[in-house]
DNA sequence: AGGAAGATCTACT
DNA sequence: GTAGATCTTCCTA
């Protein structure tokens, strides 16, 4: 039903079937009292030490959180920037989907102002932006996003699925022989076509 | 203690 | 399209 937070269950399956399933979904966090949403538009799936691209290669505590608990936030810096991902994988995998972009909905000022942008279109269009955007950094790393206590979750909110377009995976210095990264065909949103 | 490596972003041409 | 800024984590000593 719509509004209703997505379930545990939903990210105990194949890291590329929940990627493409978390288009159209809503991200939602609560910043001091008010409520911030965005759809999700674009993500890319990342597997275990069988993928080059993987930070479970690397072993360490993105790793342990990658093969333990699904539906918990991975959360870590590249170049500067907080990336948020969600811990997805079948019973004794290992995975994540990294969110890449998604659509401003709620709380736009409050984005704004965080961001210090104002064109709403590149708003949210990057991995980097959206943490910024939304306050998620390293404060949320290993907190489940299957319930509303931490401020971060994610909601159903519409069915994309007959919109999906995938590609390669963006800014990887290896990747796999199979197109990895998901993103709603035609929504302006997205990081890059 | 220091250096290098990124799943990036911005500002510039 | 690309150079330079970015900053935490991880590795070596």
């Amino acid at each position: 039903m719509m509004s209703d937070v997505i379930p545990k269950e939903f990210y105990l399956r194949d890291p590329a079937i929940v990627a493409k399933e978390l288009l159209g979904k809503l991200l939602v966090r609560v910043v001091s009292g008010v409520k911030l949403s965005c759809m999700i538009v674009e993500t890319e799936a990342y597997y275990g030490v069988e993928d080059p691209a993987s930070r479970a290669r690397r072993g360490g505590d993105l790793a342990r959180v990658m093969a333990s608990d699904v539906g918990r936030a991975l959360v870590f810096m590249v170049h500067g920037n907080w990336l948020f991902n969600i811990v997805a994988h079948e019973e004794g995998g290992v995975g994540a989907i990294l969110i890449r972009a998604c659509q401003p909905i709620e709380g736009i000022e409050v984005m704004i102002r965080s961001r210090g942008v104002r064109n709403v279109t590149k708003l949210t269009n990057g991995p980097g932006k959206l943490t910024k955007a939304l306050s998620i950094d390293k404060r949320f790393h290993g907190k489940p996003v299957y319930v509303r206590d931490y401020g971060l979750w994610i909601e159903y909110f519409q069915d994309l699925s007959s919109t999906v377009v995938s590609s390669y995976r963006v800014g990887v210095r290896e990747d796999l022989p199979t197109k990895l990264r998901f993103y709603v065909g035609g929504n302006p949103y997205v990081s890059r076509k």
